[in-house]
DNA sequence: GTCTATACATCGATAGAC
DNA sequence: GTCTATCGATGTATAGAC
């Protein structure tokens, strides 16, 4: 039996917790002034009052704290989008959640190229985390779905369209709006084509 | 007056200009293999049967390896793209010119990643360099010019179209074409979206 | 869990001889 | 232009004290 009550141990956990939080938002400061890839472990002790060595017992590599980092932006980007409130249009809906996602990527670049360009060489998510990323994909889906779409092609045309908007907001316009002002026009120009196919193979008078 | 005769400037120069080749050649190489932020002078240098000092005689710094590699880059989808033999039908002409520019995303993750998504760390092209991708985007705009589109708002959705397909098909689907096989339908999307405006905008029998 | 101390391989970069 | 030699910084890793 171990001698640690319940009290104890829920202490410590709740202090390894806390550190492993300031490790992460330190990463995060660096990753934004120097870039992701020039995160420097030594640099990152120090902001944490750690030696280097002791960061090992928060994660195995570097590319462990990628991982760390990775699984953080995409616990944001699922708080995110299950704080919006629903409207009542699905397609509407589906515009205020585009905007959304545009402006998530837009007000941190770094997190946007950890979560969707995969450019640090040799990081993989690892499995907990990558089912983090699974679980925002099944969000988008149902919003999609509930504004009527669900075949493949449309699906893989829309994350196109809204990774596009993303891409360009941050790449060549950032802290702008001048993609995020897209995002209702890009709806409106996907559910159209979608419309106008469900029409072109579903002639007027005919059955469902 | 210099020593030199003509001659052996010409051939010096096209001594230094093939090993400048050889170089951005065995480059392209390493960041296949290594990924493009994973490249070692060192590696580098003994491809090419240079140590690795020497290689400071073909660019000032690590970055700019990088920026020959985007140079060449550019010119690689410049010279793509003006080989293209154009449709005389441009809309026809621009579905071509986009399965063209994700095809070649496609074959080269790594360029794909240069050109178009900033993730070296302190890499900025040169003047010189993005004078380059400049005139690629003159190219776009007299395309999409053709086709009747020049509106501001509506080439930045243009743009963003085309790069999502490319990423996400780089990105989730790399070798294979489920994006590559949607731009006749995102092109057609878009310039319906077009159309769709302009009628709204000028009713039936309105002077122009 | 955190520390000190230390080791190793690798990296980009520079000085100076030829 | 190419070389040798060398520098400082980095990521990674380990041993052992507390």
């Amino acid at each position: 039996m171990a001698s640690e009550t319940n009290n104890q141990v829920d202490r410590r956990g709740r202090r390894r917790e806390a550190k492993r939080a300031t490790i992460l938002a330190e990463a995060w400061r660096l990753a934004h002034r120097d870039g992701l890839a020039a995160i420097s472990l030594r640099d990152l002790a120090e902001r944490v009052d750690l030696r280097q060595p002791s960061l090992y017992a928060y994660f195995d590599s570097k590319l462990g704290l990628y991982d760390l980092m990775f699984a953080d932006g995409n616990r944001q980007l699922l708080d995110l989008v299950r704080s919006l409130s629903l409207n009542d249009n699905p397609r509407e809906a589906l515009v205020e959640f585009v905007e959304t996602l545009v402006r998530f990527s837009t007000v941190d670049v770094v997190r946007h190229q950890l979560l969707f360009q995969r450019t640090i060489p040799g990081f993989e998510p690892s499995a907990g985390s990558y089912a983090l990323a699974l679980e925002f994909y099944d969000i988008a889906h149902q919003r999609l779905s509930a504004a009527g779409v669900s075949d493949s092609g449309e699906v893989d045309l829309f994350s196109a369209l809204v990774n596009g908007l993303a891409h360009q907001q941050v790449a060549n316009d950032p802290g702008g709006d001048r993609w995020v002002r897209l995002s209702r026009r890009a709806v409106d120009m996907f559910l159209a084509d979608v419309d106008r196919r469900r029409q072109g193979s579903a002639p007027k008078g005919a059955p469902q």
